[in-house]
DNA sequence: TCCTCGATCTAACGTAAGTTAGAATCTAAC
DNA sequence: GTTAGATTCTAACTTACGTTAGATCGAGGA
């Protein structure tokens, strides 16, 4: 059994950083997310996890107890990577900032992180429909608070008057994490920069929830 | 053998008419599509198609040579009917609609689909990244067609002077069909009316997309 | 240098699920 | 009512894959 159970980053944040066996248990984890965010929940095989990190299928049991918990963490994880990385993108904004200067900046965090750490975002977004009844519960409680986020957001804007009030706020809001959650499918780096594929979104929402 | 594999809607199209072979086909089918909409690709077994088509396993291989190929049937057929459905209701769109009211029936025709007859198109849209390379490649095509459908409707919208050209057409299109495909996540027809989610929409992309 | 223990491997097991074989049943024509 | 063909079933086979057991390798301390 390995003395530490949870990825601990060192000082330097890299990923090759720290003690050996971190270091294979990231690499595994990071393979996981990689297969599962391409193949779905029930065709992510230990063999082509392994594959990808390296090491053979066995190597796993030495980190997880089952297959399932090894997956249940990818999840875990691409979630918390997004609401995290929303959270500070909007802490680290100005008091002043306006509603929709907020929504912004959530807009572009929620695409930094889905197109970017995409693999681990990506595996959560794309399975979140296919997972196991016990997991998915623990799933959609993280969801919920993510959701409470953007709630939040665009109540902030509504009674700021900056929102048209005239559409149904939640259908607005999904409307719009629909789009963000979609980009994954369609966005290639080779084929326009991430800053552009954010500064569309931001126009068009933006020209989409506001009153004329 | 059946005398007929495809399946062919009777006169008055009830899904209890024709042949019984043929409505035990469809029964199968249906499930195929419920099962892997839920499941993903992989997750999709076969004694859970049978057991809501009310079959045993083996049936399956009366209509199909294997299981791979009903999964691929039920792809297509989700494809299908979102193409020939948005199409139709362009057509029966009077010659002199707007390319704008073009686009508001074209959100309206997809969301039907996919929220209506959403077993076959959820189970196209969601496993889409799931396939196996060679399904992957038809799919493929069929997905180009629809896209070139929305490509047209925008390019008669910028043409036509209705929408703002400071956005990049490809991503602005990409970010309505994501906020469409993504419907089916989180609409629930007890929260809501159809028709409802289908104004807010209109509402909220004509707003998007238009020029000041 | 040797010993210990953490880390990973090879080999084997058990089971779930797709598939096949062949029997049983049902339908429709004569 | 009988028969032929269509349809569906039961039972068995096969393979893939998660998992376990136990051996092996490697690094760090005595």
């Amino acid at each position: 059994m390995p003395r530490e159970r949870t990825a601990r980053p060192s000082a330097d944040g890299s990923p090759t950083s720290g003690r050996k066996s971190a270091r294979t248990r990231e690499r595994i984890l990071a393979a996981a997310a990689q297969v599962l965010s391409r193949k779905g929940w029930a065709g992510t095989r230990l063999v082509d996890i392994a594959e990808v990190a390296e090491v053979q299928a066995p190597a796993v049991y030495y980190y997880w107890p089952a297959r399932e918990d090894l997956l249940a963490e990818v999840v875990t994880v691409g979630q918390q990577a997004t609401l995290e990385h929303v959270v500070a993108s909007l802490a680290a904004l100005p008091d002043d900032a306006s509603a929709f200067d907020r929504i912004d900046r959530a807009i572009a965090a929620h695409l930094e992180v889905v197109l970017r750490r995409s693999e681990f975002s990506l595996a959560a977004i794309r399975n979140a429909a296919q997972l196991p009844a016990d997991i998915r519960e623990r799933q959609l409680v993280g969801q919920r608070a993510y959701a409470d986020v953007w709630r939040g957001l665009v109540e902030d804007a509504v009674a700021a008057g900056e929102l048209t009030a005239d559409v149904d706020a939640r259908a607005a809001r999904m409307l719009v994490l629909g789009a963000l959650n979609w980009a994954p499918e369609w966005w290639n780096p080779e084929r326009g920069s991430l800053e552009d594929v954010v500064a569309t979104t931001q126009h068009v929402v933006r020209r989409g929830l506001t009153r004329r």
